[in-house]
Formats: structure tokens, C-alpha cells, sequence
DNA sequence: CCCAAGTGCTTGCAAAAGCAAACGCTAGCG
DNA sequence: CGCTAGCGTTTGCTTTTGCAAGCACTTGGG
């Protein structure tokens, strides 16, 4: 246990890196980190430290603790969770189209088989 | 940017250790750190890695996110950055979907003239 | 008095982090 | 063809992390 997941959270980089169209350089320069020592990351061989981590995350553009549950800290929410929450409580829509989009992310889960009980949105953060 | 207080956080970790009121090698021994190690770090001689932050947090009982404010990560996120970033990182949806949701997002955003910025009060942060 | 048991701190040392400088590869362009 | 610019990766190397062993100090019994 708090043992963080290192290839997962490689590959999770990786994922959003191509996701934002950026290159391995790129990102490295943005987030200050040699680009060798991100390659490694990626891939799994290596397990940034904390700050490290951090600076990637501000180079991707999200937020640090996407990174840090996807490195195996914080495993507070799952996934769905955390986006039904984010979008019910998201104040730049309105409430109808909170609805649609939770109705949408509901549709996704139900068309994969996954679990998608989707509640509206409100649920109790207790960490443990 | 980017630099973690060290020494805030050094002392921040020995306070939460006080009041909980356990020893330094308690706490060593709770979060499977080595004590000497320990008392550098709350010294604020050492940076601890992402790995063993997150023990002393479970060491001491609290929650990581705090831990991480402390240490300087975990600045803020604004709204849609949350909604996005949650969207873009659940692996219960296939690339495509994900994609999908984004675009129905921004098209949201465009929709109401707020495609970028956060509005007044919106933040309605759900940690506690 | 003496010794066991507690506190936190200092000291080498093995292991891992992180980087600069290279490598091999592919795509364009003269 | 040769040259340049991009990509990700590999290779030594320095720096730092993190630990085991031991130090100095205080407290409490027997």
C-alpha cells in the first residue's frame, strides 16, 4: 500500500500528452524536466518525486491532483465520481445543460457496461 | 513556481506530529519511513518524494491533499479546468467519448459567452 | 549509582532521481 | 543525394534521496 502506481501513471502522462498534441519536448520544456528523464517517466522506469510531478502537471495544463490519484495517492473518487461532481457543480452552465451533459456521461457509462450509477452530483468526500 | 515550501512544510509535519502527540519514531514507524529521514525532513533539510509525502500524511492520519497544499502543490483550479481535467482523465470512457463530452462542453461554453473564465463566485470547491 | 528505555540528531553509504550529450530514426527540402 | 529539423530513446554522470548504525541527552526504576 502506498505503493503509487508507477506505469499507470507513465501512461496516463503519455495519454494526455497526445491528447494536448504535444511532443515529449514540448512538454518537457513547459514543464521544466529534461525530456530523457520525461521519456523515462512515461514508460514506467522511473517514479518522479513529488515536485516533479507537479511541474508536469502544470505543463499539461491540468490540475495536480489528476496526476497525483492517477499516481495512487488520493484514491479518494472514482473516476466517474469525480467528473458527475465536477459538472454538477460547474456554475458557467446552466442547470439544463448540467442535465444533458451528466445524461450524456450516464449514456457513455451505460454503452460501455461499466458502472455507471450516476448519481447528480452531490456526494460526501471522506478520506481515509 | 513550482518550488515546494520545504521548510513550511517541515514544520507543518512536526506540528500535526505534536498534536496528534506521538514521537518522532512513532510517526516514523506509522508511515514506514526511517526515522532519522523523518527528522531531516521536518527540519525542512530534505524534500520528501511523492511516495513518502503520502505516507507520513497516512502516518498521520490526514488527508494527502492537505499535506499537498502545505508542501506549495495543489495551488487552485477554476471551474471548467476541473470539468475538463475530470472528462479527459476517466478511464471508464473510449477516447472517443471522451472527446465527445469535451466538445458538447466548450460548445456549452461558447453557448454562454463563457468559454474561458471563471465567473464570480464559482468556485464551489467540494473539499472540505 | 547504574542501567534500561525513551527522546531527537549526526554520520557514512547504497540506491535512485534527474540531467547533458549523445544516438538512431523519419520527414521534408535544396 | 546531402542537409536540416523533428521525434523518442539510450548512455554515462552528478546530485539527492532514504536508510542502518550509532551518538548525546533525559527520565525512571531497582
Amino acid at each position: 500500500m502506498a505503493k503509487i502506481n508507477v506505469s499507470g501513471l507513465g501512461s496516463f502522462i503519455r495519454d494526455q500528452r497526445d491528447q494536448a498534441q504535444m511532443s515529449l519536448r514540448q512538454l518537457a520544456k513547459a514543464a521544466e524536466v529534461s525530456n530523457p528523464y520525461l521519456s523515462q517517466v512515461e514508460r514506467g522506469l522511473r517514479k518522479p518525486s513529488a515536485e516533479i510531478l507537479n511541474r508536469i502537471a502544470q505543463g499539461l495544463r491540468i490540475s495536480a491532483e489528476t496526476l497525483y490519484v492517477q499516481a495512487g495517492f488520493l484514491s479518494d473518487r472514482s473516476g466517474d465520481e469525480i467528473v458527475t461532481t465536477a459538472i454538477a457543480s460547474d456554475r458557467t452552465l446552466t442547470e439544463r445543460q448540467r442535465t444533458t451533459l451528466l445524461q450524456i456521461y450516464a449514456a457513455f457509462q451505460a454503452e460501455n457496461g461499466a458502472s455507471a450509477q450516476s448519481n447528480t452530483g452531490n456526494h460526501t468526500q471522506e478520506n481515509e
